[in-house]
DNA sequence: GTAATAATAGGTATCATTCTGATTATTACA
DNA sequence: TGTAATAATCAGAATGATACCTATTATTAC
């Protein structure tokens, strides 16, 4: 962890990215700033991004698309993936703790922590009448 | 699913996957192919990889680095990522089933398959006396 | 054996991300 | 507070994985 010295522009990916309740990418916290910063740089953006996840201040979300996207929730939890419309959505499910002692037990390998990801439908994909199949 | 025509090319990346208990990228494959087709091209193997995808004979690794690793090993299973050496494991684990069911009843959601990734030490990484503490 | 057509090689394009180099902003401390 | 040290910025170029394109080659159906 390095010594960083405070930025409007990292102040405000942070502050944005805590007020949206979703995942966005870099590319979309760079539109939302750039009217804020009109010379705002993507660069700038990707490097705050990666100057808070060192800081533990926020998480990527670094699966199933070509891109990454980012996670103010910095409290454990998992991930479900609509299948359809590819929407992301944090879980309310208990993170559950023994998951990592099964691994421990049952293989040579240490677990320290885990992430789920669950693929399905969303409740607006699946309703009848719309395109899921019921 | 399309109608595909054989080649001994995609033939060859398959026996190669299935050979290999690994996880290699589709720049590896490349290189292991290279000298038994000296004119392969690395779109033929990015093509290949994504009709066996299509055929269902192999899986996609698609979170943790920029670029995709690939596995021959279609029957469920969970990961295990060493967070210093970076080599990912299939594990022994039994799928867990339940799971869905639990996602299904606390949220909106129609959970119709899951994926886990455990983060820790492999056995090889946690063997000198500087294991990392949780 | 031949026509139909999928697969190939190899080159180029694309997209997300990282790096570069000159300039600006923030911090430490005299 | 003024100044030196250095991190952060911007703009654009570089990078690396993957997708696309076109002419040529291989496989299949008849």
């Amino acid at each position: 962890m390095g010594r960083y010295k405070r930025s409007r522009q990292r102040e405000r990916i942070l502050e944005l990215l805590r007020s949206t309740g979703g995942h966005p990418a870099a590319d979309w916290i760079y539109n939302e700033l750039k009217e804020e910063f009109p010379n705002l740089s993507l660069s700038t953006v990707y490097r705050n991004l990666s100057v808070l996840l060192d800081q533990g201040l926020i998480n990527k979300i670094d699966f199933g698309s070509t891109f990454d996207l980012f996670d103010a929730n910095t409290v454990q939890h998992y991930h479900f993936v609509c299948e359809r419309c590819g929407v992301i959505a944090d879980l309310e499910l208990p993170v559950d703790p023994t998951l990592n002692d099964r691994v421990n037990e049952a293989t040579p390998f240490t677990a320290r922590r885990h992430r789920i990801e669950f693929f399905g439908l969303c409740s607006r994909c699946k309703e009848p009448g719309g395109r899921g199949d019921t």
